[in-house]
DNA sequence: TTGACATGCAACCATATAGTTGCATATAGA
DNA sequence: TCTATATGCAACTATATGGTTGCATGTCAA
């Protein structure tokens, strides 16, 4: 789970996960391509996805070609955003109620900047 | 995008999450009663997913209350679960017949264990 | 067989992250 | 007003992370 999140909070390997979107099975090389870090740093983002099971591969002669894996995402997806939907309008409701019931809303909402001078 | 990422990558950021969704509104004094670590460790972690607008603050008096926010995680799936969800099908398909009219898959696998020796 | 190509491994460096401790400040209540 | 409570800020440390470079190894093709 950690490791799924860990691996998409990279802007890089986001970019890697887009490129295999449009164009499923490249090698290293291909998806260093157009890349300004060395083809190395490449490899260990996509160790990084392969570990967390976003992405799969399959060697091909020298070539180790890979592929895109949603299986992960559609966990997060059980685990965590379902659970936030659900979640939802229950919780705007009692945020809503809280700040209405407050003694002072408009003077509490942020007061850390008056707090400390 | 990356800051809601990094923030779910932390095994205690989900666990403080986990508490809020069992009781919304909690106070950093609340959230830290039960953890190992020092509160201002905990002090860190929400002000990360205060942050990532996972979560919302309110001030109450001396005390800061802390509620969900279901807002970034419904940003989340519409970028990349939905994506992700409609690549699915193409995906495995592609993965299959590249695995189907590979010349061995069966010793392709995972070559690399037997590739440096 | 030999050279070019595709990838892996290891060492190294700079910065980010997660944690600590100590102290300061704001609020609540006797 | 005085004290306890709730939180914030700053400095510091250890480890994780993202990047580099150099070299080794496996595979393809002439």
């Amino acid at each position: 789970m950690s490791d799924v999140f860990a691996a998409l909070a990279d802007e890089t390997r986001r970019a890697l996960l887009d490129r295999l979107f449009v164009k499923n099975g490249q090698s290293l090389t291909d998806l260093h391509t157009g890349m300004t870090m060395s083809r190395q740093a490449v490899a260990k983002h996509l160790h990084i996805l392969e570990t967390a099971s976003l992405v799969s591969v399959h060697w091909q002669g020298r070539e180790k070609l890979h592929y895109l894996n949603p299986v992960p995402l559609g966990d997060i997806v059980h685990r965590w955003v379902g659970k936030f939907e659900d979640a939802r309008i229950e919780a705007l409701t009692d945020f809503k109620q809280q700040i209405e019931s407050a003694s002072n809303p408009s003077d509490a909402s942020k007061p850390e900047e008056k707090r400390r001078a």
